[in-house]
DNA sequence: TAAAATAGCAAAACCGGTTTCATAATCAGC
DNA sequence: GCTGATTATGAAACCGGTTTTGCTATTTTA
């Protein structure tokens, strides 16, 4: 007790000390604080020093709650005025550390590069600008580990929504992100045993009328070249297929291409699959680019399109309109489906649809007709 | 003076009531805090509450710092292991604002959908992965406006670094960026006025060569199809091709194409060109969109490539190898450009080359002969 | 006319890290 | 036995916002 009782004894005193002391810092610290001169940037604390009020005050002038919290019109129109003059940006990071919300979102696409995955991208953008959402890209490549660390590190970077085209073998790590409460769109693609929001198109009917139509215009033998992938796009659009071929008493004849074919290996498949059936009369790619290999193959055969044989690949592409004949597509309307996808995450992110209640769009592809099939 | 005495006086008696009150408090708010048992993430103070530390501590040691502030390895290793049990993450957003940096980097490019721009993309972001940054994609649309908002957003978050496709008319706001010790780096296209780091290609020799190949090729009547834009890498194409042009004593002759045409409009106006001058041999397309429209063009009037005309397009595309005949394209090695362009960037991030220092990196085209063009 | 309500703003706590400074304990040297 | 250096760690300031709480002066109500 006595280190105590001499304290209080000699209060005053010490009082008197520390004050000198704490006035002479004072001094020497606003010296050096004067003297860089750096440009830095505003803060919220200058603006207060300056202008002489609590910069919680300023806080709520700018984000609008003046009349809320009762602020005077004088007094709001002051740190507004300055504000303006100065040209103040208030610091993102520290409004996301105190707030909880970044205003980022996050696109994990198979391949950024893709003709399909870079016009979503841009679509979302759009939309995301718009509403004031910045995004964050990766690429998954179909890998999983890799897909399971970007979750990681992007749920380090507190990012508020996720949209993802899912390879099989992150349940899991989308399973966390649900049930820690954050927006999960997937897209594409989905995990059949979890229960999340998701756009996508009717690839069934994609396929399925693909046929229809092949079988109208008399085509008998139709294949469908496809990736040996387990992935829901990729079943769903096999299934149209089998479906539609069964249903015109049709016997299905499937090629099944390795993901990680070079485009050199997949032309060459295509090449000895189509000399293998020779009595082949028309073929449905997946994948647009699985048509461009298989377009290759067959211009490299000399066969004639449609007059040999008719195509209709799966996804449009720009070179489609253009290569002659030009090549028929079953398109996916990429704006519907940016739009779709964006409006799902951001219902989610804005609280006006329950976090635990799943929308799932399904939208519908457009079979477009081209040079590259005969008319029924 | 008198309340400040009676403080003393009492000094003892009120700080036991306040010792008690607080306790109470803490009780109170140990109760409620454990309540709702909200999966909320661990934090580094839990970790220092948690293990009896300073969270200063904990810090150093997470941060490698441990034997610099001679930590005994004991209590190191209780860390590392509590860390590592539990999972802990840090986060980013906590770490940024206090270290200032972002570990993101801006991309901002003209469209991210166009090949040449998403390509880049997907090489770019490999990079980053590597080196634990994160990108952030935005799209110009060559609108200096819209580019100078998106400037600002992406300050106001900090971004450590950013490389630009530039519209003319962002001068200022690089400048800006630049005198805030900001790295920047402009890519494909640059400002003439703003010294900074620049990767790009050798547009130039591009055509140049392109040309030299034509003519060897005994290809006299060369035109150029291009953009009517006064962007560096699209005035640099046409100088190269102009002064190839003069240096074999060759009249020149220029279709520009504006902007904002889609492509209907382009490939009219590309009609109407080889129509009005029936004597041409050979078409240079600036862009390979152009190329395509180009094309599509010829094709629709039933002319031979390259037998009644050759063809080159700048900037290589998936269709080039696969159109019948394939296109002779000079090829922008993106591979290569995205490594110079992330080398540049990262050298600045990480100070390896100081930021006054500006490094302007020009790539060697590749001129890829494919069957629109005759060999020589 | 005193008590209660309200206007108007300041102070402080908090978000989750990093980094500087302080301190206590031990040990070497004079 | 006192001083000074070293070791090992804790406390606190800071980054730049948001939000809760607190305080005073005035106005309203009983």
């Amino acid at each position: 007790m006595l280190p105590l009782y001499f304290l209080l004894k000699n209060f005053r005193q010490i009082i008197t000390g520390f004050a000198f002391v704490y006035l002479g810092l004072l001094y020497l610290a606003a010296k050096i604080k004067k003297e860089p001169s750096m440009n830095k940037k505003l803060s919220i604390n200058d603006i207060a020093n300056e202008l002489h009020v609590a910069k919680s005050t300023v806080s709520f002038i700018l984000n609008g709650k003046a009349k809320e919290k009762r602020i005077s019109d004088e007094l709001t129109e002051k740190v507004l005025q300055f504000v303006k003059e100065k040209g103040y940006q208030p610091n993102q990071l520290a409004k996301s550390l105190s707030t909880g919300k970044t205003k980022m979102i996050c696109l994990m696409v198979e391949k950024i590069s893709d003709y399909f995955f870079s016009h979503i991208a841009f679509h979302l953008e759009a939309l995301a600008y718009k509403n004031g959402y910045k995004i964050i890209y990766c690429s998954t490549e179909n890998d999983p580990e890799k897909t399971k660390e970007l979750i990681t590190l992007l749920r380090a970077r507190h990012v508020d929504g996720y949209i993802i085209t899912p390879p099989v073998g992150i349940e899991k790590e989308i399973r966390a992100l649900i049930s820690d409460n954050l927006p999960v769109v997937l897209f594409d693609r989905y995990l059949p045993n979890i229960t999340t929001d998701y756009v996508g198109l009717d690839n069934y009917n994609g396929t399925f009328d693909a046929v229809e139509y092949l079988v109208k215009g008399s085509r008998k033998k139709i294949a469908l070249v496809t990736l040996s992938s387990d992935q829901t796009q990729m079943t769903e659009r096999q299934a149209g297929y089998l479906a539609a071929m069964e249903e015109h008493g049709l016997s299905p004849l499937v090629l099944r291409v390795s993901f990680e074919n070079d485009t050199e290996t997949t032309v060459e498949q295509c090449v000895r699959f189509i000399k293998d059936h020779s009595e082949l009369d028309a073929i449905i790619f997946a994948t647009n680019y699985l048509a461009l290999s298989g377009i290759k193959a067959i211009s490299d055969l000399s066969l004639k399109i449609p007059t040999d044989i008719s195509l209709i690949a799966f996804d449009d592409h720009d070179v489609f309109k253009i290569y002659n004949p030009t090549i028929s597509a079953i398109s996916q309307p990429l704006d519907e489906l940016a739009k779709q996808l964006f409006k799902t995450l951001l219902d989610k992110l804005e609280n006006k649809v329950r976090l635990k209640d799943v929308s799932k769009v399904i939208i519908q592809p457009e079979l477009i007709l081209r040079g590259s099939t005969h008319s029924p």
